[in-house]
DNA sequence: GCCCAGGCACTCA
DNA sequence: TGAGTGCCTGGG
């Protein structure tokens, strides 16, 4: 990956695969605050960075080549090459083509374990703009202040430790209603390592899968987000409403149970599932797909 | 005011 | 096993 540095800024030539409003606004993350088009800070491993996307180049500030190079490359999958990735859809089927073409500057983000788990706990039964705000509000009550940055107070996400302190109606207090004792239970889970984030990584995606589902609020669809935003297994596909319209309407033509669409994905996409169900998200989402 | 959203747990057949 | 229903909350 080629890129320069003048000050604290980190400035990459554009390249297709990399569009930061369709990576962020994919339903990936929730801790991003746009500016303007193409212009967002986000909040990620304690830090804030500021993404500005013109025609012609990426630029990331405030941050150094050593920050870029052991974080931010990770975090943004800077090594992987989508092109190979879409490419190989697009030659699949149509619809993958469709899909692909519709939003090709789409990548993985690898985010907290432990943030995406209670994130994505949070946003059953919510929009995205309800999400971002009760992330925030966990974040500001439990979680590190970072700094000011151009007149905005970021925090950074609450650790399982200092999360575990809050009680249910602090919870509460913070928007998250019903899910309150779902949190609770994850901070509990976690702390006394009956279920270890850590590890899920070396467990083959099912056995990984098995244990975030003893967490309470925690179902295959949030389990899969889990697996694939946090922990890294690429043959996760999260189901949701939007990807079950979409897949319904590419590939079953009638109403379809989530487990034969889990089963379809899984022969069919094998470990560019997780890719896979980014794009058709994406597209679904966009079009309002029978909505 | 009412309805529903990027699910899950719980209940009851 | 499978379908039906309630759930905090805020935006449309």
């Amino acid at each position: 990956m080629r890129y320069k540095q003048i000050e604290d800024k980190i400035i990459m030539d554009a390249m297709d695969s990399f569009e930061i409003e369709q990576i962020l606004e994919c339903g990936q993350c929730f801790r991003f605050r746009k500016l303007a088009p193409n212009d967002y800070v986000i909040v990620a491993w304690g830090k804030v960075l500021r993404i500005l996307q013109t025609k012609d180049e990426i630029i990331f500030y405030p941050t150094s080549p050593e920050e870029f190079e052991n974080l931010w490359s990770s975090y943004f999958d800077l090594d992987k090459d989508y092109d190979i990735i879409k490419q190989h859809l697009a030659e699949k089927d149509i619809h993958l083509a469709e899909a692909v073409q519709f939003a090709p500057g789409i990548r993985i983000l690898r985010q907290e374990p432990w943030e995406c788990l209670i994130s994505f706990i949070i946003s059953q039964n919510k929009q995205i703009p309800h999400i971002k705000q009760v992330v925030e509000n966990i974040s500001r009550m439990f979680g590190r202040y970072i700094c000011n940055f151009e007149g905005y107070d970021y925090y950074a996400f609450p650790t399982v430790e200092e999360l575990s302190v809050a009680k249910e109606e602090d919870i509460r207090a913070c928007k998250a209603g019903f899910r309150a004792p779902y949190i609770m239970d994850a901070c509990q889970k976690i702390k006394n390592k009956e279920v270890e984030l850590e590890k899920l990584v070396y467990l083959p995606y099912e056995e990984a899968k098995k244990e975030l589902l003893k967490i309470k609020g925690v179902g295959s669809k949030i389990a899969d987000c889990v697996l694939l935003f946090g922990i890294g297994h690429e043959e996760a596909f999260p189901i949701d409403v939007w990807v079950k319209r979409i897949m319904e309407y590419f590939y079953f033509d009638k109403d379809t149970n989530s487990n034969e669409i889990q089963a379809f994905a899984k022969d069919y996409f094998g470990n560019l599932a997780g890719i896979s169900q980014q794009y058709l998200f994406y597209y679904a989402r966009q079009l309002r797909l029978g909505k």
